[in-house]
DNA sequence: CGAGCGATTGAAAAGACTCAACCACCGTGG
DNA sequence: CCACGGTGGTTGAGTCTTTTCAATCGCTCG
């Protein structure tokens, strides 16, 4: 493993757990959570799990940024899904008892607590809210896949191109948005030289503008034209 | 509503059902479940629900088959799934709140059974093994739909239809896949032309054979190549 | 018989990919 | 301090794939 145990994350205390799918948990679980889980530090690019290997629990996102992604086609990443602080990740593969068909890494510096199956199960058997929030999350998870696969399959490289930058501003609040190109090239599913050349265009429009890898959005209307 | 219903199909006695998500249900819970379901039968391509109306239930497919699709760029459809006799379409939905994102209509002519949501939720609340069922049946819809992302992000036309071949071989069993050549397109994510283009190559090269709208897979293993 | 729809073909144009080369930046070790 | 190597970013040119548009064909249904 590259990451790191790092000081404990105390979830009764925890800001980030009040807006996420732990918020109904009662004082008692808090608690055993608490004593079960572990908190690590991961590096930029740092890997949670990998496709292939089983599931051994579910990866709750404290502060940073996580990219999910499968390994297609002669080893070139295609990004499904990203989240970030107060997201949970990976509880998708514990219900079916299958090995992950998706990887998840880091894509900036983030700690990262990470709670066993069996703590995770329990309490989705004892508590009704959290149950339910969970299944009204693969739910909306389910919906936007749908989506993406229309987006894919129909759509050109410029107008996926539209689509992501709004999802990752989105994504990225205010801050610029801050992708390698081959990852934002894995995200759209292009070779990285067409999303330069299409960067280019939209940065020659006015639409965008960088420095570096960071991307700006400039005008939100004209990508939603595009898109 | 184009479909009409039908002669009661008893849940006792359904065979389909034995092998569904409903197998688990108990004396009691199929006796109301016969009492409030409704069946129907439904023409080709008769629509189950549409896009952006409210879910009110779930559909149970006795026999025939179903297509769920997306109404993408221009108002093609994309297809995003298929399912089949003994499957339940429509569940994804309940739990968000949210309207429907995706389409379902038949493919052929079928019967189906109509459940609604309080009976469904109900069941679901009450019976451990569904539940599991259900959440397991969701993620498995879910790794699936990661992989089609990647499938439609990465790969030619040529390999998207060889891989959408190979599941519909596997959708029709024994029989030949029964598409007209504008929803094979919308499965695959092209225009009608290049996927008749592309039938005809796979056709001279003896991969596929095909009568009128019927199409056969003669050679699977370079189908798995292609793809 | 004629309308209309799905299937098919042809030709031209647009879009995207590949390959090859080059640049720019950054951290390392001499 | 600077040369070095490596990685990620950028550009150009040629090629292949796919789309688009237009036209034709064949069949079914009223």
């Amino acid at each position: 493993m590259n990451h790191c145990n790092t000081k404990h994350i105390s979830c009764e205390t925890c800001v980030t757990r009040k807006n996420s799918l732990f918020s109904s948990l009662e004082n008692g679980e808090i608690t055993h959570l608490d004593q079960s889980k572990k908190c690590s530090f991961y590096k930029k690019n740092d890997p949670l799990f990998i496709e292939g290997s089983i599931p051994r629990g579910v990866f709750c996102i404290h502060d940073g940024k996580v990219k999910v992604f499968t390994r297609g086609k002669e080893g070139k990443d295609q990004i499904v899904y990203v989240a970030k602080q107060g997201e949970i990740v990976g509880f998708r593969a514990l219900f079916s008892g299958d090995p992950y068909v998706v990887s998840a890494a880091t894509l900036e510096e983030s700690n990262i607590c990470f709670v066993s199956k069996a703590d995770f199960l329990d309490m989705m058997d004892n508590n009704h809210t959290l149950r339910n929030g969970v299944m009204k999350e693969l739910s909306k998870e389910l919906a936007s896949r749908a989506e993406f696969i229309t987006e894919m399959a129909q759509k050109s490289v410029r107008e996926r191109l539209a689509s992501i930058l709004l999802i990752l501003q989105d994504f990225y609040e205010d801050e610029p948005i801050n992708f390698t190109r081959e990852d934002l090239a894995n995200f759209v599913g292009t070779a990285s030289e067409t999303l330069i050349r299409l960067l280019k265009e939209f940065k020659e429009d006015g639409i965008i503008s960088s420095q570096g890898r960071k991307i700006t959005v400039l005008d939100k209307g004209r990508l939603l034209q595009i898109h």
